[in-house]
DNA sequence: GGCGTATTTGAAAGCGCTTTGGCAAGCTTT
DNA sequence: AAAGCTTGCCAAAGCGCTTTCAAATACGCC
């Protein structure tokens, strides 16, 4: 069933029909209250192809997910991100366009998705110092929002970040006032802005409190729960080893867990633990008493506000931009205690 | 740049250089680079909201997402099924479409995609037994492929499936083996066909080699980390705990790993867990000896499949049904090894 | 009664493609 | 040389909507 069918059955004209509809005010309320009986009944429903040509817009967003080139994983993060976004989506009227792409075609993906206007707008994931995504996107006139932030840019754009810097200061600062000297930082891969930004604020934060941060405490890796794993077992085997660790996420803290475990350490009381948890449903740590003490921030809350802040800027393209830095917070759980007197490990 | 002005601009019409840009037979060789060389020039491409309207094929794929209503969760499987599904869209040129939505508005966003006609087939994922979503969708004529199976059903479909039945018929005969007699099983939700396939081989099993399944073994629950954690804390604290643990998915076995620790016992040696294992990216159980010992099969490579089929289906609609159930193999790790002598947990 | 103003409806022109049905020119074939 | 094929191209008709512009009807008021 069609438009013009529709019309046909109703003896009324296409434009009535659509007008009625659409919600437009021009239309008798009895007339409007009988197409939508008819559209009913006919379970009519407007084909969004001709829809979206008519109108221009697609009524689609596209979420790039980029797969590191070299390890090609999807991280799960993205999972709670697009269910959140896809929430704001659903009331609005708007499908979500996932593609899945190795980084390194990821500018060719938004160039294909703006030259043939499959999407009214797109969110960008993971951003990079100086990313050459926002510079294109803006120059082929995408509509777009950063989940992150990619400073310094010459480009205004939207964006909705957590204070990285702040979590990562606040946790290292907590794990220095409870004795412990040696931190490993367990991060992203470098170069991903957020992981650089917990990387500042670690370093920053011992030297300001007296500590040279050794570099060989540090490990750059996805954020799996083999690196976790390794890069705990690693730290903690090597000559005086760290007595406590910051993660990057969840994932790696539960790698980190399962080293201790095998090393016959505990978790809060050998080794402390502080991570970033993003709040994933599956890989939850939640509970009144948590398992990790970690900075928390709804990742699945980021994908509705970047949705919501997606869809105003294409109803209103020249409005302001925004930026949000949410505050995360600290809450305590069972992986954290005061430094033991002798270090804890005594692995060979 | 449209097709009017690129032809414009060849002094062609719009005829010739939809064909020769389409590979149609009827271009001259010459005229064809000519445009070819034209269109990369002013950086043409065809409108896919004006392609779709004309062709009547929307070339792109929904992925419906349920959320279990009750919890509001999205299960991290999906990330690495969709990041196998888009690699196949991608090269044939379709689009996915995702859209996560409560379990209860399945049906309706079902009708929607259909009527408004935004895709060319859907795949459903997490099947239950006489899912009426099969029959909704074949009414409604709109091609698709189940990830997993959906018997008894009147309706002949295509669908990709692991042989659940067959793993964990595997895992508990391998169980029973080591010498473990009460074996805890930690599944996901009941109604869910792998998790009643799963629970039925265990039950089975178990009866056939003499051992009365006790149905206080049984935990069924969304597959988090915290439900394996939970769920082996309370089948250990029980009277007669059990010796050893089937778990659903590794994110439950990595809760179950928590819970041992917490409780002092080891993996491996006091109590012993075999998982199924969908190779998640993130939350590997890689390496040349993998921490749990489980039933193996990539939940990627079963998203390439599905998108395979039904790209397959939309081609030729009346082709026979593709049934696939992929046997998977039982891999060695860490987590398994003899039954105790005596009752290894000795947790009030 | 006549005029201005709402109110309600319709005809038709797009949106930017694909595809049908021709048509002209150049080749074979007889 | 006429008839029949190919080859290479084009005009125009859709695809199913939205939206502009115009028209018809109803209403209020002097």
């Amino acid at each position: 069933m069609n438009l013009k069918q529709l019309s046909e059955k109703l003896g009324l004209s296409q434009t009535t029909v659509s007008r009625a509809l659409g919600g437009y005010p021009e239309v008798k309320a009895a007339t409007r209250e009988r197409v939508h009986q008819a559209a009913l009944a006919y379970n009519y429903k407007p084909s969004r192809r001709a829809t979206s040509l008519a109108t221009g817009r697609s009524m689609a967003i596209g979420h790039v997910i980029p797969l590191s080139s070299n390890h090609e994983m999807v991280n799960p993060v993205f999972a709670d991100f697009i269910a959140g976004a896809s929430e704001v989506y659903a009331t609005a009227g708007y499908d979500m366009l996932v593609s899945v792409v190795s980084d390194t075609d990821e500018l060719r993906t938004y160039r294909d998705l703006a030259g043939k206007g499959t999407v009214d707008g797109v969110i960008v994931h993971a951003p990079v110092p100086q990313d050459t995504r926002i510079k294109v996107l803006h120059d082929l006139g995408l509509p777009f929002v950063v989940h992150g932030r990619a400073e310094p840019q010459a480009i205004e754009y939207s964006y909705v970040d957590i204070n990285n810097y702040g979590a990562f200061t606040t946790a290292t600062h907590m794990l220095l006032d409870l004795g412990h000297e040696r931190i490993g930082l367990l991060n992203g891969t470098k170069g991903v802005d957020y992981a650089d930004q917990r990387e500042r604020a670690y370093c920053e934060t011992l030297a300001a409190r007296g500590f040279a941060p050794a570099p060989d405490l540090i490990t750059n890796n996805e954020m799996t729960e083999h690196a976790g794993y390794d890069g705990a077992k690693r730290l903690l085997s090597a000559p005086n080893p760290p007595t406590a660790f910051l993660a990057s996420s969840v994932v790696i803290a539960l790698g980190v867990h399962r080293a201790l475990a095998e090393l016959g350490l505990k978790l809060g009381r050998d080794i402390s633990v502080v991570c970033h948890d993003d709040e994933l449903s599956y890989i939850g740590n939640g509970g009144e008493t948590p398992l990790f003490t970690g900075t928390r921030s709804s990742v699945r809350a980021a994908g509705r506000r970047c949705a919501e802040l997606l869809l105003d800027r294409i109803a209103s393209p020249t409005a302001p931009h925004t930026q949000e830095v949410w505050d995360v917070t600290l809450h305590m759980g069972q992986s954290t205690g005061p430094a033991p007197r002798h270090t804890a490990a005594q692995v060979t």
